[in-house]
RNA sequence: GCGGGCGUGAUGGAAUGGUAGACAUACCAGACUUAAAAUCUGUUGGGGCGUAGCCCCGUGUGGGUUCGAGUCCCACCGCCCGCACCA
């Protein structure tokens, strides 16, 4: 039977007398030696190049996992890589700390948000500093402390002073029985996630960043962020949406069918499109249910207000749009064709029309545009194409009942109708160029370019977030808070045993005087969205103390992030606005200029997975084991209860409802956190998922306890003995520092780990003399470090290093060293190896080909004749043509 | 539908266009042991032959560029991720 390797606290077989590696005491003590000497703690220093490195701050959920513990992990190898390579490092820490959790904790078990929150980071933090990261603990804060969140409302202030902030109506998805907005994410098939009430869509008043003035320019900047994943950037760059096309307006010339009056001041419909090449195939004009026009028409007709209900009642599920029916309504409303006044198009109500996106008007053209199509048969309305295929055969028609015809831009197509000009062909891209030039000639409109980005609202009717400072005053209308008065801080006070914003029923809290007028008014009792707190966490970490949002000083120097590391489902709002905060806080002057694209590099880490066990459970649905329930024999496994086998699932996400979590703190506590740290490292490649394993947690841990006994032997060895091939450990450690410097660089730390287990088995062969051995361990020590800082430190200190290995500097690889004398050369014949000579490193390009001609294999090969080429990469290989 | 990425042993994964499978897991065998654990050593892509050795095939499939392709190009197949009634 398996058994679990627990680090042994004795050794009985008499024939070791060294001690065993006992990370639990090797790990408090050196974490007790850092803490001392207050090594991580940051200070400003203009001599030394300052490095800033930053892992996503958690939501203090109460207990760390695996996922956590690689963040972390990863975050500290860089951090201690960088203090070892000459650098000031800021490393710090904080906490994600306003949001639901806390308030559906208080709801469904009692007690306080705030009391929630702090009982968690205190876990947490207990949780987090066995694990020995670098960090400067000086500087810790929670978002939802009154000292952070009232800066917050300092610079929403500053905000909405500089223009960055509005208010104005929106759409939001309105839970009755919670009486809550919630986000689409919390919306499932039309109702709300908790309350699985039946969602509405209702018209508040919200606060809104203006972003979307930013759109153009937070794509643009998108180009320079080099050390970013291409990924995230294309991901931005779609969320944004740049479209460049035609707005222009077709006017009115029609009444209603039943004779009601002209809607006042609706002479013209704006409509945007990005197909302008299609305008001589238009077939009518469609406007959404929320557009003015539309909503001016209901008030006079109770068939258009129905059709319009019935439109805002659809879902906003994926599958829900994709199936739903085109439906229209035709208004009675007709419009001039802007080149060719007899030309008259109706003008539908539709419900595909997005009002939020370009006008909310559009013209439709169905041969060109499937939604179009679907609608224009629907409602029997004509079907003209612009462009045809260069190459007819096959092709039907739209008008004759094929499909509509939407090829890419790029393509050249056939222009049977081009706005201007003769028939001919081209590609769309020029097609469209060529509109918007005939329209802006010809007065029909400009070319504009549009982006999909919307303002961020951040309003939520919620108790556990940032109150929004404002004050709303009978005379005075809405007005922001003074900042002498900030913060406005959250009362204790509340209950949440109705549903609802307990803000809004607290007798009080709303009470205060009007700062413009004095007069007696109430506060805004909304918060502010989460995402607000960890748009500018990092640049308060320079300065967390300070009594102004950020200090000049301290952001200039240590301002931008260097190295910014969390997972990718942050790739789009988080980084999107945090790179808004950085442009409104350097309007506002809160960030230099150079800040405003705040994360210099941006890793995006992979999940930690674990297969999922299962057996077949009594209703059809699997039940669940856990890995400590669950015995492997070979790629088999059975419960350790009864012995019934069970069915491995492929990794996934660690999950509670899967029950294939491991908790970090019992591997620490069995293997100790550098085994924990080792392990989450070597497996897989930082950005992808790495699954964790239990023989690759055992296997961690005996590698360390490896190289601790190596060190232990080497200790025990004569100090003057002389060995065997002292040179050619000395090269393989030059060429382990180079290599594990060269992967750490680029990320790359299972293969930096890779090349340490290589030369650790060396090291453990080496018949080196004592000295070669104590600069081959300590060498090791300093490499492993940033990985296995405290095993580094115990072997640094028992081999008598100076002082702490954390401190010292980076070994350097000598390049002198890293040279063979020898060099074995593959040989190919006609690009397959066939062969290998051994030649002096320093051998000519000549004398090597003389040689490998001369070598069996080749001259098997010729069988007397004469190579038709030879070609020789010096190092590398001899290719022999024949 | 649109956009992007990835396909390498039983498994996770290595390979600036230059010896495919580093390193680790798993498996198997051996040493030590009364035995086990721990520790150490070794084997393991597939197939074949005249088996101390040698040969053939092999990085999803098919083609191409190159002296040489896992890597570059084209097409296809499969999987994964993001977005999606965006005019």
């Amino acid at each position: 039977m398996r058994r679990a390797i627990r680090p042994a606290f004795s050794c009985h077989t008499g024939q070791q007398h060294m001690p065993s590696y006992t990370p639990s005491d090797i790990e408090a003590r050196w974490q007790d030696a850092w803490d001392k000497a207050g090594i991580f703690q940051a200070k400003r220093d203009e001599s030394r190049p300052k490095y800033y490195v930053l892992e996503m701050f958690p939501y203090p959920s109460g207990r760390i996992h695996m996922g956590h513990v690689r963040n972390y992990t990863l975050g500290d190898v860089v951090a201690r890589y960088k203090m070892a390579t000459g650098h000031n490092v800021l490393h710090p820490m904080g906490w994600d700390a306003f949001g639901m959790p806390a308030e559906n904790a208080a709801m469904a078990i009692g007690g306080h948000p705030r009391d929630w929150t702090y009982n968690n980071i205190k876990d947490m933090r207990g949780q987090m500093k066995p694990l020995g990261l670098s960090i400067d603990w000086s500087r810790e804060f929670a978002t939802c402390d009154p000292e952070y969140y009232g800066q917050q409302q300092a610079l929403f202030l500053d905000f909405l002073d500089a223009g960055l902030v509005h208010r104005k109506n929106a759409q939001v998805n309105w839970d009755p029985v919670d009486m809550t907005v919630l986000a689409n994410e919390q919306v499932i098939d039309g109702k709300g996630w908790r309350s699985g009430a039946e969602v509405e869509r209702r018209e508040l008043t919200q606060w809104f960043f203006k972003i979307s003035d930013m759109a153009g320019e937070l794509k643009d900047a998108l180009d320079g962020l080099d050390n970013w994943p291409a990924k995230v950037r294309l991901m931005q760059e779609n969320w944004i949406g740049e479209s460049r096309g035609l707005q222009f307006a077709f006017s009115l010339i029609g009444q209603p069918d039943d004779g009601a009056p002209a809607p006042d001041g609706f002479d013209r419909i704006e409509v945007y499109t990005t197909r302008p090449d299609t305008l001589a195939g238009a077939s009518f004009v469609g406007i959404s249910p929320d557009h003015p026009l539309a909503k001016t028409l209901e008030r006079n007709s109770a068939e258009v207000a129905a059709f319009n209900a019935e439109c805002r009642k659809g879902g906003t599920t994926a599958a829900e749009i994709e199936t739903a029916e085109k439906l229209g309504f035709d208004t009675g409303l007709r419009v001039r064709h802007p080149f060719d006044t007899s030309w008259e198009l109706p003008v539908y109500i539709a419900n595909f029309i997005l009002m939020d996106y370009g006008t909310g008007a559009i013209f439709g053209c169905p041969a060109h545009d499937e939604r179009d199509l679907e609608f224009a048969r629907k409602y029997d309305l004509p079907v003209t194409s612009t462009f045809a295929p260069t190459n007819t055969e096959g092709f039907t028609a739209p008008e004759d009942g094929g499909a509509a015809f939407v090829p890419g831009k790029d393509v050249t197509v056939h222009f049977v109708r081009p706005l201007g000009g003769d028939p001919r062909d081209m590609t769309g891209d020029a097609a469209i160029i060529e509109a918007i030039e005939t329209c802006e000639t010809n007065g029909v409109g400009q070319g504009v370019t549009k982006y999909r980005l919307r303002d961020w609202g951040l309003s939520r009717q919620r108790y556990w977030g940032c109150p929004i400072p404002v004050v709303h005053c009978d005379t005075c209308g809405v007005v922001p808070e003074k900042k002498e008065n900030l913060p406005v801080e959250l009362p204790y006070d509340v209950s949440f045993d109705t549903p609802g914003n307990p803000l809004d029923r607290h007798p009080t809290w709303r009470d205060c005087a009007c700062p413009k007028c004095g007069a007696p008014a109430q506060r805004e009792t909304d918060t502010m969205d989460t995402f607000v707190d960890s748009s500018w966490y990092f640049a308060r970490f320079t300065a967390p103390r300070a009594d102004t949002p950020t200090v000049a000083e301290d952001a200039a120097y240590w301002m931008n992030v260097d190295q910014y590391i969390g997972g990718v489902e942050h790739a789009i709002l988080h980084l999107l606005y945090s790179r808004f905060f950085a442009r409104a806080m350097q309007i506002t002057g809160h960030l230099p200029a150079s800040a405003i694209e705040p994360f210099d590099a941006l890793f995006t880490q992979g999940m930690v997975t674990h297969a999922i066990y299962q057996t077949p459970g009594d209703n059809g649905r699997p039940v669940y084991h856990y890995p400590e329930a669950v015995e492997l024999k070979g790629d088999k496994a059975f419960l350790k209860d009864g012995g019934a086998e069970v069915e491995i699932v492929p990794s996934a996400k660690m999950s509670k409802s899967k029950n294939n979590v491991v908790d970090p703190l019992n591997i620490i506590s069995s293997f100790g956190a550098d085994t924990a740290r080792w392990f989450v490292l070597s497996d897989s490649p930082p950005e992808r998922d790495v699954e964790w394993t239990a023989s690759g947690a055992e296997a961690a841990y005996k590698h360390l306890s490896r190289v601790w006994n190596i060190s232990h032997r080497i200790t025990d060895m004569d100090a003057d003995a002389a060995g065997e091939g002292d040179d050619d450990l000395l090269r393989a450690m030059h060429k382990c520092i180079h290599d594990v410097t060269v992967a750490i660089e680029s990320f790359g730390f299972n293969a930096a780990i890779a090349k340490l287990y290589a030369f650790t088995a060396t090291l453990q062969k080496s018949k080196a003399g004592h000295a070669a051995q104590r600069t081959a361990i300590m060498t090791l020590a300093q490499l492993m470090a940033p990985m296995t800082p405290h095993l580094a430190e115990a072997i640094w200190s028992h081999q008598g290093g100076a002082g702490l290995i954390t401190l010292a500097d980076w070994p350097q690889a000598d390049e002198a060293m890293m040279v063979d004398d020898t060099v074995t050369l593959p040989i190919q014949i006609n690009g397959k190896r066939r062969g290998e000579i051994t030649v002096p490193a320093d051998m000519s390009k000549e004398d090597v080909e003389k040689l490998a001609l001369a070598s069996q294999p080749v001259q098997k090969a010729l069988d007397g004749g004469q190579p038709k080429k030879v070609i020789v990469v010096p190092g590398r290989i001899v290719n022999v043509v024949v």
